[in-house]
DNA sequence: ACCTGAACACCGTTCAAGT
DNA sequence: ACCTGAACACCGTTCAAGT
């Protein structure tokens, strides 16, 4: 009846993660999807971590990457940016399964990685700036992307607590725009990036 | 024997994340260390996710934000991302205790965030630009520093993944100075941020 | 008011047993 | 080879009971 195998566990994985959030996202839920034993699971799978590496995978897998058109560098690291935002904006809890069980690479994250670095070599810095530049960008750029998904899940401060800290209030009452907001980072880190790596000398001094 | 409050709850919870990692941030762990039953906590706590965020508010209470001395505002808000990133490599388990239990905001974060925007609102922005950048930059960093404390805890991959991409592999061979690419990824984000919000027009289109 | 022991409803995972 | 049921060692939390 069940004839399990490693991608139908992957995608009732998936689907089980993004019902019932990351936790209800469990070895006993899914095989309840599946309609097997949880013990069936480990037939097929290492542990939970291995699981969760797997849901992980299936959500990059959703969509191909971006098309690498005849765009500028900056564009095309934008796009990808864009991918990735999508990406986990449409599955919140995967991305805390990803950090609760470690999962950093998986093969479709390696492809990820592969272009994102293509890209920045195609700005003509030179290697080991263009790695850097790699880098670094990645980490502010989907952490900015994991900290937008995470505030989203969780709700307003209560106005009491806002009562004395009129800049996080502020920070409430503005008018957002999210996805400008995301544009602006992106290209502001991609900018700001390029100009302080181009100029040969004080690389990361703070005199300029 | 006990003699309970909050303060030694929250020291002793801590020590007990420090010492024993996230995994084994557990309410009977706290208790044994207070040498208290497991219940006697919550006579003083809500529940572990409060608990969490007196963990969190611990460890942003063990230094004292950098004094704000007569610097540029760029040097103000290196000063304060060195402080955040050196507060979080001190403690990597409360950053995964954070993120778990969904605690952004606790007293000292409005302290934080205070002076993030004030520093931003001394660069000469107009109040919604300098909102808009204290929220970006801030996210992208805090990004970036959790990005970096995680891979810090994690291994390399094994080097048989790393063979058909070349990329990736070449990230984990690079040298790597993090403290120096944290002054460049700060230092860049912010003058990324001003130069784009500085220029009225197309401020985050992508045709300069 | 503060603390405790026993218990409940969950987890991930092991293990012997079935086909 | 693949799946199962029962069991183990954990969780967070509730509840009645003690002082």
């Amino acid at each position: 009846m069940a004839e399990l195998d490693v991608e139908r566990i992957a995608a009732a994985a998936l689907a089980v993660a993004d019902e019932r959030g990351a936790a209800g996202f469990t070895m006993r839920a899914v095989a309840d999807a599946l309609g097997v034993s949880p013990m069936a699971l480990y037939h097929h799978v290492e542990d939970k971590a291995a699981l969760a590496a797997l849901v992980v995978d299936a959500a990059l897998n959703e969509h191909e990457l971006p098309a690498p058109s005849s765009q500028s560098w900056q564009d095309g690291l934008y796009d990808m940016a864009v991918w990735t935002r999508d990406l986990w904006r449409a599955h919140p809890a995967v991305t805390r399964i990803r950090n609760e069980h470690h999962v950093y690479w998986t093969p479709s994250m390696y492809a990820v990685a592969e272009r994102w670095v293509s890209l920045w070599q195609q700005s003509g810095l030179d290697f080991e700036d263009a790695l850097t530049a790699a880098v670094t960008s990645s980490m502010a750029i989907s952490g900015a992307v994991e900290t937008e998904t995470a505030l989203a899940e969780s709700g307003v401060p209560a106005a009491s607590d806002l009562k004395w800290t009129p800049s996080a209030r502020a920070l409430y009452t503005r008018e957002r725009d999210p996805a400008a907001d995301f544009e602006l980072l992106v290209r502001s880190v991609v900018d700001g990036l390029f100009a302080r790596l181009s100029q040969p000398a004080s690389r990361a001094s703070g005199d300029t």
